[in-house]
DNA sequence: GCTGGCGTTGACGCCAGGGGGAAGGTTTAC
DNA sequence: GTAAACCTTCCCCCTGGCGTCAACGCCAGC
C-alpha cells in the first residue's frame, strides 16, 4: 500500500504521514522506486494514533501505544508505559477542567457585575419609563 | 514613567510592552530622547490586559476593553463590545469544558478496560498465589 | 512522446506570545 | 570618568501539527 491509499483509509493526509515518519513515529519501508510502502499493521498503528489524537493526546504521547502495538501486543494500551500516559492524561484533564471551571466562574462574575453596573447607570441617566406609563 | 518601570509595576516584561505597541494595543508617547513615556492611565490599561490574559483571553480579545477604558469609561467592561466578548468567552468556556469532560470520560473508560484486560491476563499467566499459601 | 496522476524531498507559513541577542545610543550612580 | 543599567531597532527562534507551494521523478494510457 502506498502513502495516498493509507492516508485515505485512515482519514488523514499524506503530509501528516510524512510528518509522522519524520518524527520516527510511523517509519515506512521503501519500494524499489523509493515510494513508501505500508501494510495493514501500519494502518492499525495509524488508527491508534488518530484515536488518541482525537482525545487530545500529543503525537509524542501516542508513541508508547504505537510501540506497544509494534511489540506484538494485542492493544496499544497493553503496556505499562501506555497506562502511565493514560494516568497522566487523566490528571491533566482534571486539572484543566478545574482551571476552566474556575475561570468560567470568574468571568461570569465580571460579566454579571458589568451588566448590573450598566443597568444602574441606565436607570440613572434615562428616567424610568414607568412615569410615562403612569401618565 | 519609562518602559522598564511600567513593566515591573504591571508584572510583565519590556518585551511584551513593545509587542503590545506593535499590535497597536498600547501605544506610547515618546520623550525627547525617543524613549517610550507612559503614565498611570497606561498602567491601568495594562492591568486590564493582564487580568484578561489570566482569564485566557487572547490579546485581540482585550482590545475592546482597552479602547473602552481609553474612551473614558470607568471600567473596561462598561461598553457593549466588551460585554459581547464576555458572552462569547463564556460560550467558548462552556463548550470547552463540556468537550473536556466528554474526553475525560472516554479516556477513563479506555483506561479501566486496559487495566481489567491486564489483570485478567496476569491471572491466567501467573498461577494464583493462594496455592502457595495453602501449602 | 505527451498528459495526468501519483510519488519524492525541502522549505516556508501559520497561530500566540513572546524569548534571545546584536549593535548601538542614553542616563544614572559611584 | 566610567561602568552598569537603561533604552532603541532589527531579526531570527520557539512550540504543534500540519498546509501549501516548488521542483522534480515514476508510471500508465493513448
Amino acid at each position: 500500500m502506498r502513502i495516498g491509499e493509507l492516508a485515505e483509509r485512515a482519514g488523514t493526509t499524506t503530509r501528516a504521514l510524512r510528518y509522522y515518519e519524520q518524527l520516527g513515529l510511523l517509519p515506512a519501508r521503501r519500494a524499489g522506486n523509493g515510494y513508501r510502502a505500508y501494510d495493514e499493521a501500519d494502518l492499525r498503528l495509524l488508527r491508534e494514533i488518530r484515536m488518541l489524537q482525537d482525545f487530545g493526546f500529543g503525537l509524542e504521547e501516542t508513541r508508547p501505544f504505537v510501540e506497544c502495538l509494534r511489540a506484538g501486543h494485542p492493544e496499544g494500551d497493553s503496556c505499562p508505559a501506555s497506562l502511565e500516559v493514560y494516568r497522566r492524561k487523566l490528571g491533566e484533564l482534571d486539572a484543566c477542567i478545574a482551571r476552566l471551571q474556575d475561570v468560567r466562574a470568574q468571568v461570569a462574575e465580571q460579566f454579571d457585575r458589568a451588566v448590573r453596573a450598566r443597568d444602574e447607570l441606565a436607570a440613572v441617566e434615562e428616567p424610568p419609563l414607568c412615569e410615562l406609563v403612569k401618565e
